[in-house]
DNA sequence: TTAGGTGCAAATCTTTTGCAGAAAG
DNA sequence: CTTTCTGCAAAAGATTTGCACCTAA
């Protein structure tokens, strides 16, 4: 944990910003909720139980700026709020989403699908691929009842609202 | 193209919504830039153009309308603001998007490439896929120099704002 | 002392909604 | 007539911005 609050840290000294206590906060709070993909709001209120008198317009910026620096990945699924995603250390992030559209939870799987994709589009797209993502809309495990594959083990959820 | 409009009001009158001259010359605007991803506000300054009195109101609650009932396909490219693309006819519809990280545009791969996945997601994540949608962002081959692919003949693009 | 940061409130931007009137079956 | 639909204006919700003050190298 500390280890990787000092990473940001640097991360952000490196282009002349500062690790605020603010912005602690806040990393801190994407830490401990890693498994969730929070939206601004959801980071303020739990900031605010840290932070008391931090302001909405802070925790924006630090989001913004987090995710400039590709600390964070910003994502929309849709549900009119963009949310937050920490990025694991400096290994590409892959982003593939199972988002069910009955209860609303997403979860994430951790593995990377789409390297000979890639290769294709390159060969046959000329297209340069430097990020991706990928979700699916479907029925989860939760919803038709076959039950917590073992493969979703170390996978992150999203609870529905 | 009448053919395509006589198919929307079908689907319209089926759940009992009228193909109105206000709707009718929005889905008219959709038809006439396929090859776009457009957002509410360019649809309604097209449509001002045949409909001079519409309200942006009325665009928005066509827009929605056709969405619900799978004529549309509303999707979000993260430039905030919501896009929206017509289904072809009834055929499975895929997602697949190279959005350029430079100049912004947005290509459409029309194969589907997700089949074999969409078989391990059910298998081993006991997760039954109704819908998928595939992004990857990167460098275009107009910004890379490297010309025009032939894969891309039959492509959509959103052209930079 | 100087650039970066912050909180607050106001502003902006997209999208939704309430309402009274219009259109269609 | 009754339901659906429309335009307008107001409201809502998310995010950004202007500004005066603050805080660290």
């Amino acid at each position: 944990m500390e280890a990787r609050i000092e990473k940001i840290k640097q991360a952000l000294q490196s282009q002349g910003f500062k690790l605020t206590p603010q912005r602690e906060a806040t990393v801190r709070v994407l830490l401990e909720n890693e498994e969730d993909h929070l939206s601004a709001e959801d980071v303020f209120m739990l900031v605010k139980d840290k932070a008391p008198e931090i302001g909405l317009a802070t925790v924006y910026r630090t989001l913004e700026l987090l995710s400039e620096l590709h600390v964070l990945e910003k994502m929309n699924f849709g549900d009119g709020v963009a949310r937050y995603d920490l990025r694991n250390d400096s290994t590409h992030h892959h982003h593939h989403h199972l988002i069910c559209v009955q209860c609303g939870s997403v979860d994430e799987i951790m593995e990377d699908w789409l390297t000979p994709l890639e290769v294709r589009l390159d060969e046959e797209y000329h297209f340069q691929v430097l990020d991706h993502r990928l979700d699916f809309q479907g029925i989860c495990h939760r919803c038709n009842g076959r039950g917590k594959p073992a493969a979703l083990d170390r996978s992150k959820t999203h609870a529905p609202t």
